[in-house]
DNA sequence: ACAATGTTTCTATATTTATGGAAATATAGA
DNA sequence: TCTATATTTCCATAAATATAGAAACATTGT
């Protein structure tokens, strides 16, 4: 992980609306939810949320896959977690304190 | 932790300088650093410097204090693990995993 | 009181980001 | 192919953020 990658995944979810969707996605698991129905429960519109979701996206912190009509958006959990353990990285190099755990992965 | 806190936390770090200026004290320890030598050793002009400053304190992810004529900066760990937790917060909830682990806050 | 040092505030400018309507594009079913 | 539905791109506008020099302010030592 480097700084710019870390920058860009934290300015992806530091906007009210991206971190809504985020957590949204986060809690709902890997299945993930289809753009509209994001929209539909969050109450914002289309093109506006097309416009995070590239964000969200574009920063590696969403993953989309398309089935029929519709696109899936999903957290990308392993981005998650890379951005956290960066953020604690030598957090604790004097005293050792416990690194942090994973979330699902699979 | 609200929703609005959150943003602003995230945005204070979501920026180059202040993302590096974070990690630097977060590595450096409770002790902090005076203003001038963090601007020495990342290379950022005095009146920069203090603004991203005052962003991060004001978002409550680093402290302050007086000693003398210098002014310490410290990461506030306590904020910080706040934050990661909010992240990650039922993440797993139908799986259940690991929460995350706390970074020293003495 | 004065000088030296450390830090912040003021100010202007440049850059980036957010918003949402309208139009365009894609997919699937009749 | 026509139609309905889902999503994105285009566009203009509004708002927020980053930068750094110069001046101001605070603290300490002489």
């Amino acid at each position: 992980m480097d700084i710019k990658s870390a920058v860009l995944q934290l300015s992806s979810i530091a906007q009210e609306a991206r971190l809504e969707i985020f957590r949204l996605l986060v809690q709902v698991g890997t299945e993930g939810l289809p753009a509209g129905n994001i929209g539909e429960r969050l109450q914002i519109p289309a093109s506006t949320l097309s416009f995070h979701l590239k964000e969200l996206s574009h920063a590696g912190l969403v993953n989309s896959r398309q089935v029929s009509r519709f696109i899936y958006y999903s957290a990308n959990y392993e981005a998650m977690n890379g951005l956290l353990v960066y953020l604690t990285e030598n957090c604790c190099a004097e005293e050792g304190c416990n690194p942090i755990a994973a979330c699902k992965t699979e």
